[in-house]
DNA sequence: ACGATACCCTGATGGC
DNA sequence: TGCCATCAGGGTATCG
């Protein structure tokens, strides 16, 4: 759900709140989103549910550790503890981090701080993951090291690498996490939008200048959408509970229909790599 | 190796 | 109103 802007909104909103603060308990409710080590492989243990009891790894969830950083790669999150474990936080479709405010349905880890406060990870659709590593490095190896760059700063030269030899979609190139981390489907429609580029051309076939605007718009448009405090468009909110401001400046995302801001002709809804894809077939040809 | 598909789950929406 | 089908901002496993 959340993409990268999301993501990175609610990295600097939780850095403000909670650095610096030591976790003195967890609550586990419900299992299955949570990934510890020697676990099964994540969709074994999310068919069988919460056919497991419990089990209490404290120390691995952040129990006894002050929380000294948080750090994000495209959309996934870390929480870096003092005594050494770190947690990487998957968001997936619905997921959320709250600090404080009321009880909300669908909670399913909640961390209790040491001024009285309460961390929580909310997540309707259950997509996303809680996962406890002994230190950072592991969570980078087991985590982070199949994610491609981070979109937010790819360069020319890394989205050209991204694209080499790639016979799919442009569009499905960016909607892999593995060749650029952290454009999900509203921010590659609007980025290809702003870069006039066709979604469905061959990612092998942009040229070298198409690929360097491409590049440059998609930090540009994850940058303002930071800006905006990123886009609500049904469950996203900041960890304080407030929306965030960029979906009243999508160009193409939702507007299959309507006119294209630039040219006026009607906008072509489609789609592509199984994602609902809205583009002017007049401005990208 | 790559690309396309199925699947994980709940909730909102629109058509009949 | 009620029911059903369809659709969602994502990631992974599996198959060809």
């Amino acid at each position: 759900m959340p993409e990268l802007p999301e993501v990175e909104s609610i990295r600097r909103a939780l850095e403000s709140e909670i650095v610096g603060r030591e976790v003195t308990r967890v609550e586990v409710r419900t299992r299955s989103v949570v990934s510890l080590p020697g676990d099964p492989p994540a969709g074994f243990t999310r068919a069988r549910s919460n056919a497991k009891p419990v089990r209490t790894t404290p120390a691995l969830l952040l129990v006894g550790s002050m929380i000294t950083a948080l750090e994000r790669r495209g959309k996934q999150l870390a929480i870096l503890g003092s005594a050494g474990p770190a947690v990487g936080v998957q968001l997936g479709m619905t997921g959320t981090l709250l600090v404080g405010g009321e009880d909300r349905p669908h909670t399913h880890v909640v961390w209790r701080l040491d001024d009285g406060r309460r961390l929580r990870f909310v997540d309707a659709r259950r997509f996303g993951l809680v996962a406890g590593h002994p230190s950072m490095e592991e969570l980078v190896r087991v985590r982070w090291s199949s994610l491609g760059p981070d979109a937010l700063t790819i360069s020319a030269a890394a989205l050209r690498r991204a694209c080499a030899g790639r016979e799919r979609a442009i569009k499905a190139v960016l909607l892999d996490q593995g060749a650029v981390a952290g454009v999900g489907n509203i921010y590659a429609d609007e980025a290809l939008f702003a870069a006039r580029v066709d979604p469905g051309r061959q990612a092998s076939s942009l040229t070298g200048d198409e690929i360097a605007d491409l590049a440059k718009l998609i930090r540009a448009v994850l940058r303002m959408a930071i800006r905006a405090g990123g886009s609500t468009i049904r469950d996203y909110r900041h960890p304080g509970g407030g929306a965030g401001g960029y979906q009243t400046r999508h160009t193409v995302y939702g507007r299959a229909g309507r006119p294209c801001v630039v040219c006026g002709g009607p906008l072509a809804g489609v789609r592509l790599a199984q994602r609902a894809t809205v583009y002017c077939p007049n401005c990208q040809a």
